[in-house]
DNA sequence: ACCTGAACACCGTTCAAGT
DNA sequence: ACCTGAACACCGTTCAAGT
């Protein structure tokens, strides 16, 4: 009551005479003013403002009281649109999942490499988006014919209609796990210096994982010794695409022998 | 000080003279007691406490509080033998990950697919462990003896260097992401039916996914409705199985040819 | 060094009550 | 149907104070 009266709104904090009355009147005007001044809630702009929240602090800086705070509300009056706050964030993956696109290649090779480059882009716009994607199947329009297209490059190439559907699933997996691991070791590596090339983290990477196993002894350890100059070599981005091809190379030997 | 009272231990809560002095030192020896009988605290008990937590309840059921009240005392005192945590889950990750074993066996193919295979169980027997997988990269003592083994068959079959070393972590990314999704599939079709066997949970999610699906535009999306019964085919197990001989198959594409 | 009580600044969700 | 204030039952972490 009175935190409202410094407001101006409240002109019967001035008078002495049917303050009360006159309060309530005003209060309820005050309350209707509030409301039509701010953006009404809905699921559309529930969507915008925590994926604005998920893009600049992560995932887990969403909370329902903050999400409801941008709407000079309380955390309950989401739940007139909500079920829950995992619904929210289920939303907000498919907002990004819209973003994804499959690409045109004659290639089967070519239309798959592409859409999990695609895939990894969109997930890498959104911070750790992608932690919301484990076992998360998409049902929209635009997933069911990107889905299409992707079967049809890889069956009339002649991969086999099991293949090809498990494919997917494995490509999915894959590379929500890449964007997801990528996103927590950006993280990591800029706890001072934001902003930096990723070849920069990626550089600050291999240092520290040379210096953790560093005191590896050499002799009790030949391979690993041998490995480690090249397992810490290359870029994520590098890595990522060799893990797609790999993916990709046992697909295509999947392909029954022409007669 | 009431609720204290109500326990045999403070005698003095009946006295009515030098009820302070008397209070203060039985609140003493109360304490001492207490201490003695209960576990003391140490960075092992902590992992003990917070994995069973883990394997009844999942990694999101672990809390600081918790795993405190379990030793009779306030979060507070955790964080003598953790920084936070994180500290604490990822010690419980490594406790899990000492279970895992490299097979012995002639075929590099099959330490890996066997590692693999090893891998998932472990995580499998301790719920969503694997949630802390990703971009923890593990330094123990029995890691590195492993690592040693996976890349020295590799190697010796003639995959080249760089090729079994991201091969380790394209895997252990894989499994990871594998054994996280799988246990949320798990959690959600075991709404009602607790402990019920993983073919039939499997079953279950088939008849979901097609039901989700079943209302398709057949003519729109020729090779979806193609692919749909065999999307949903097999057990989780073996898309697991064929997912791994993916990726050795195209690591064993990367052998180059004998002169 | 190890432990503690109390506090700080948060959470998701429910529910009766309002419009 | 949509919205709200207040409450419930929790969080992780810090800090001064104790031993």
């Amino acid at each position: 009551m009175d935190e409202r009266c410094s407001t101006h709104e409240h002109r019967s904090c001035q008078l002495g005479w049917a303050a009360m009355s006159m309060g309530k009147v005003d209060r309820v005007r005050a309350k209707a003013a509030k409301r039509a001044r701010r953006r009404p809630l809905s699921k559309q702009a529930m969507v915008d403002v925590a994926l604005r929240i998920v893009d600049t602090e992560g995932t887990e800086a969403v909370s329902m009281r903050r999400v409801a705070a941008e709407f000079d509300t309380g955390p309950a009056s989401l739940y007139a649109h909500v079920r829950d706050k995992d619904e929210l964030l289920r939303l907000v993956l498919d907002r990004v999942i819209d973003e994804m696109e499959v690409p045109t290649a004659d290639a089967w090779q070519d239309v798959v490499r592409g859409f999990a480059h695609n895939v990894r882009s969109a997930y890498q716009r959104h911070a750790d988006v992608a932690r919301l994607s484990f076992a998360h199947i998409p049902t929209g329009e635009k997933v069911l014919a990107g889905s299409e297209r992707l079967l049809r490059a890889m069956i009339e190439a002649g991969v086999p209609d099991r293949v090809a559907a498990w494919a997917l699933d494995i490509l999915s997996l894959y590379v929500g796990a890449d964007a997801f691991e990528g996103w927590i070791m950006q993280q990591r590596f800029s706890h001072d210096a934001r902003g930096r090339p990723v070849a920069e983290v990626d550089a600050d990477f291999v240092a520290s994982v040379q210096h953790d196993m560093g005191a590896m002894p050499a002799d009790r350890y030949p391979y690993l010794a041998r490995a480690l100059p090249v397992m810490t070599s290359g870029t994520s981005d590098e890595r990522f695409s060799f893990g797609v091809d790999m993916l990709i190379a046992g697909f295509a030997a999947q392909i029954p022998e022409q007669p």
